[in-house]
DNA sequence: GATGAATGAGGTTTCATTCAT
DNA sequence: TATGAATGAAACCTCATTCAT
């Protein structure tokens, strides 16, 4: 009787590729993965047809973990203002909190191992805030500029914001406050 | 007296470890650099000591290309404005021009081998616009948070806006003059 | 279940090793070791982490040979002089046997790539013999010399003899009884 | 007409070799030699053609030191036993004296790299002893043995009583002495 | 399914030697 | 003659992946 493919086992390798990756990049080996994840180095690629792939679906992951903490208690009627706070606050949340998992998304990011199937497969999972950031752009001074302009601005001004809170753990909430004040008068 | 080392041989190098490192990411080999370099791979190790040494430098090289661009006719004299607008152009009509060279910076630096030492140096390179930063910093709307925090923000729009120029080459200029808007009108 | 890391190969590896160093000296490439073990390349690491790991395990193998040859049948009760002839003649055998087993076992000794661990090793394999190296040390003419005196000097002239014993096959016996003499002689 | 290029450069680079030799074994380079020698990397070619001869007129160099210190002030008419203790001193103060020379010279005679025509020329070089070594084999014990025995089993005491001498410099006149009263008992 | 030994291509680096200067 | 840059073969070792057990 065939043993199914165990999902625990699963994320354990997928942890284990994050804790490896933030520590020796991309370049990190399935071995360590492996081992780190408590299987056999083979065992792996019973999970994952190549590393590649592990990567991508890394990828996903990371990104489906994100948008679910974002997703979550979204304020779905509230005001623009609130609603765009609440990403700002709750991605950068999750980015302090996960240092390592922000770490390989960046790395993963710039990379050229992910495949346009997994770019398209991260925008579909952004679903429910896109119309709030689609209604970013059209309310904001940017509306000149293309729709995706105000999106792509506000993770940029979060990536600038996360060095200086982790970086000044004490100041963190009145950082991440100021700093949503300075983007919200911006794009305002 | 021998063959001195030649500095054209030097640059080619690190012309070529560009060229490579944007196809292949940091992983490209240096016998893959050497070659498309014209130099025997044994050669590289006479101007490099080895390739962590060899990537600090490139990144260092790119780092004085870019401000030496931006240092160039760069307006002492003029407006705040003036002078920001300045930097916002020549930096991004560079990572325009030269997308390889910027893919790979980008690379080196959330990559981890960039020791303190290059990062310092990087730092001492910035040199002529500095004060605008500072001045940038405790003239904004973001006085009240950490000093580099307007020069990051101003980093970090600049990438914003550079992914859009370079996906609408015709709207470019005006695209990059419209996001300088915004940015001078959320930190001002 | 796996493969188990096969003790024969483990010994092949060796065994090859013995072969390429006796040809080579100790500049004898892991490759063509691996390769006339009839393994691949990388799979001498699965056997051994490096080379110089290689090397000691060598080493501690051949040790571990000649003083289980000197070791076995080794007359405990009889008087010293026939325990010394034992050790004499048992080693020599070994040496004449196996001359490039002798050859590797010297190169490896006078190198520098065996550790303190391995020489420590080495001593505490030496056991059953080395009541009577101690007795020969006490009760030897070399008795206001270092205890070890007795034993190095046994040892190096067995170097002396062996010497001759393999250029003159034909004397072997002879010279290596006689030989004996000239050592029991000098200490008695 | 011999030419003689630098003899003084020629002298620095063996002396390098001994050097680098004693520290890195026989693998040392011929650019660290050059270096220490103070000469270009090139230059060390001009005075030896490849480095395998270089290791052999090193060698040659070393016997020719030892010999030259063993032939000076040598007894010519004293008796077997002042020559055989002369020979015995001089050749110990110069190994204590010069432990790198020493181990470079071991080493070199280990190893593979020492041509037929540089063991011959050693031979020759032993010159003055000569004679004294022969009347050894005749006149000792060990004239049933091959003529060359009573000399190389001196040899190999000296080895033995070298190892003490070194480890316990307080005894080391005393320790001298007293093997080779051991020597002389054994052989006479 | 799970394991980990086996594989061999490929990576970085070293080095004896050559040769332009 | 002296120099040291240039060369490329070869060394050691790693690693993604396969497959016998």
């Amino acid at each position: 009787m065939a043993r199914l493919k165990s999902p625990a086992k699963r994320g354990a390798i997928l942890d284990a590729a994050v804790h490896e990756i933030a520590r020796n990049g991309l370049a990190a080996s399935t071995a360590s993965i492996a081992k780190r994840a408590g299987v056999a180095s083979g065992s792996l690629f019973t999970y994952f047809p190549d590393k590649e792939t592990l990567l991508n679906e890394l990828y996903l992951e990371l990104k489906r973990e994100v948008y679910s903490r974002v997703n979550a208690d979204f304020p779905q009627a509230a005001s623009l203002e609130a609603r765009a706070r609440h990403v700002w606050t709750q991605f950068l949340s999750w980015a302090i909190e996960s240092p390592e998992r922000r770490k390989v998304s960046v790395l993963l990011n710039v990379s050229d191992v992910l495949t346009t199937d997994t770019r398209r497969n991260v925008a579909t999972i952004r679903g429910i805030i896109e119309p709030t950031m689609r209604e970013l752009g059209r309310r904001s001074v940017a509306h000149g500029l293309p729709a995706e302009f105000a999106s792509a601005f506000l993770s940029s001004m979060q990536e600038t914001t996360l060095d200086f809170a982790v970086r000044q753990p004490k100041r963190r909430k009145e950082l991440i406050d100021r700093a949503f004040q300075v983007f919200w008068r911006a794009i305002h």
